[in-house]
DNA sequence: TCGATTTTTGACTTTGTTTGACTTTGACTT
DNA sequence: AAGTCAAAGTCAAACAAAGTCAAAAATCGA
């Protein structure tokens, strides 16, 4: 898939590039043979904040879009999602929350698997659906804290 | 029967594949000659966590459906537990249930946290008292059968 | 044989991707 | 200051998957 090839080609040089890069949106688009917006929207639904990368451009003759990697320590990632969680969160962000804390270390991949489980839609099935994201929330709150204390 | 040909089949795909596998609904009904929503009902009436699946998909353009595997070996003792939660179950009963897998060297100490966590009434909270005890089983449940895959 | 369960099918929904037309912004000329 | 050009941004349509659900058909068990 196109997208996937673009975002791994990024990711690529993000390593290259020690975690922070600039690239030309059109130069590249060219080079890989696709329109300009699909490297917008590869930026858009791959490298979103919530996975842990920073998104900055500028416009006009000369512009550029910057990519940077955050890197940050365990305590300051885990206060940075305790308090990015808020009080309701859809499935596929927790997912792409416990992604991030396992790309960083910061928990084991049955971790990943156990606490995705316990906020899964499958998990929350008896909870009323308008009810359910303010679940996930709390729950996955609480998981946070249980790894704090560590 | 059309739905024992095509578990069969996958089946038969699993064992050249090593026990993974992806394929894609579309294409493999169209190889079958069938609807596609034949492979779904064949994947969710036979390729079940019980039986020691794990299936995940993706949507849109490039789309796949992945089908995984498991070997049952400690794993059986998990499932004993798995069936013993019935639908409802207490705070401290789940708390015991994990210290016993604990116990047996079957979870990690901070996995247990996590569990305990996750399965707390503070993870609860949001939740009316009288249907806890069937979230907590359900969420319980979901965690066990997260930790059995790997 | 009859009712219950399982299978089969297809219409409709949701999610994710690709593309292109159009807009906005900034830098450089004149 | 105005105009031009070279970026990136936005948005919606077209397309490409998989998911859902319920009705119809087939099968099974008593």
């Amino acid at each position: 898939m196109l997208t996937d090839n673009i975002a791994r080609m990024i990711e690529d040089m993000l390593n290259e590039a020690n975690g922070t890069l600039e690239i030309q949106r059109n130069e590249m688009a060219n080079r890989l043979g696709c329109v300009p917006s699909q490297i917008s929207y590869v930026l858009s639904s791959r490298f979103t904040p919530e996975r842990g990368y920073v998104i900055e451009s500028h416009r006009g003759g000369g512009g550029c879009i910057r990519i940077v990697r955050k890197q940050m320590s365990r305590n300051e990632y885990m206060m940075h999602f305790f308090c990015a969680i808020g009080d309701a969160i859809e499935e596929g962000e927790a997912v792409a929350y416990l992604k991030n804390l396992f790309g960083n270390g910061l928990i084991s991949e049955r971790e990943l698997r156990m606490a995705a489980a316990a906020t899964s839609n499958a998990a929350l099935a008896g909870i009323p659906p308008d009810r359910r994201s303010a679940a996930r929330a709390q729950i996955f709150k609480q998981i946070m804290l249980s790894l704090m204390s560590v």
